[in-house]
DNA sequence: TATTATTTTTAGACAACTCTAAAAATATCT
DNA sequence: AGATATTTTTAGAGTTGTCTAAAAATAATA
């Protein structure tokens, strides 16, 4: 019983969808995200309850079994240590990681993955912060805050970016912000939101814009 | 006009088969190394003609066109690098590699591959001694030769292997004979062609069963 | 609640790739 | 050369995944 390229993109949709959506995933929100027509993803949908990844009840979305989580983890696990192996290797840059990515998540060999982990010394996060599921399909919930919600007085680290844009990680390399980055909050402008940090040992303000698209943990 | 998993799959069969044979590749020989149907074969051939891979005439067989040579061509040097990658960085052993760079080959990114060249630090050779095909198609003729092949007296060196059983590596591996290893060659017997030489320091006799399976350049 | 709008499913069809079975072409053998 | 065997191609059909157009179900609105 082997899952196919395409119901692997299913799947991986579905979860995410699933993580930023409260109720049962519907069809259209999967026809957007895959890029089909509704109709498509219907017989799709039907194909995969068939085969336990879904539970699946006409007109009324889907969800992901224990089975399908599971596939649908293992594929973002790939992912994202590619997304790693990319930019710490390769000197892939924080936007062209991607669509490669979304090719290398389908090789399938246990051994490679586990290997690549091993020789990525076992990665957490990927290039832009998110979370690497482990061999078990666990997640460590990563306490991640937009930098836009930080408050006065602390201390942050960046963790990763929103806009993946080459535009936006220009302007972050300009002012040396990159994973790990230290990030002191000074002040917080009442009139438009933006806020002064200290960085690298100087100080910065940034316009709302750029600090809704910059995630950070409290240090 | 993009090239399907399967039509690369088609070009490096008959690839690798005209390095075999002078002849036009034949339906058949390209069935049985695809493990599909004559039938299905004939079908193949007929759209890579209408792209310009190969030129076909009915019940006379094909032959690759410059298009479809480099194309394979490209195809092979993406599995030698990625066979490379997954010995050197992720310590397969030479056994294991074929299948994961089966899949690997396909993937479409021309920065992805020269990116891993350069971080291979541009290997000539994959672990079993075949050549890497350089960014615009030119192959390095290797003046490698079968061990059974050698003379007395010649010093050579390990370049790659015929036979890529695990069984066989695993031999090799028990006498510490791999890729750069020096063999000199002391006698043949007359009666059954075994061979004995020294390796490693040690002397060593070897059945033509084995020296029928380990390729060599004379040094 | 009745009507309209939206979402979802069904029905029928197409493209890529595969197959089996039968026909056509080529090769082999005496 | 003529008969037989082999190879190759054609014809028709199945699978996967996609689509359009129309029907059915659900949601929204007056």
């Amino acid at each position: 019983m082997s899952v196919t390229l395409t119901e692997e993109n299913y799947l991986k949709a579905i979860y995410h969808i699933s993580q930023t959506t409260k109720n049962d995933v519907s069809t259209n929100a999967i026809a957007e995200k895959i890029d089909a027509k509704a109709s498509s993803v219907t017989d799709m949908l039907k194909k995969l309850a068939d085969k336990d990844f879904i539970t699946y009840i006409k007109y009324k979305g889907v969800n992901l079994t224990e089975k399908g989580r599971l596939t649908a983890v293992d594929i973002i696990r790939k992912h994202r240590l590619w997304e790693v192996f990319l930019v710490d290797k390769l000197n892939f840059t924080w936007d062209e990681v991607h669509d490669v990515a979304e090719q290398l998540e389908h090789i399938k060999s246990p051994k490679l993955i586990n290997q690549l982990d091993a020789f990525l010394d076992y990665p957490t996060h990927d290039p832009h912060g998110d979370p690497i599921p482990d061999k078990d399909g666990q997640i460590k919930r990563t306490d991640k805050i937009i930098l836009s919600k930080a408050q006065v007085g602390n201390t942050y680290k960046c963790v990763g970016v929103q806009d993946s844009s080459s535009k936006f990680l220009k302007y972050l390399d300009k002012y040396q912000i990159q994973i790990g980055t230290k990030i002191v909050v000074l002040d917080i402008e009442d009139f438009d939101q933006s806020m002064s940090f200290t960085i690298n040992g100087e100080n910065r303000s940034m316009s709302k814009t750029i600090t809704n698209n910059i995630y950070v943990t409290k240090l």
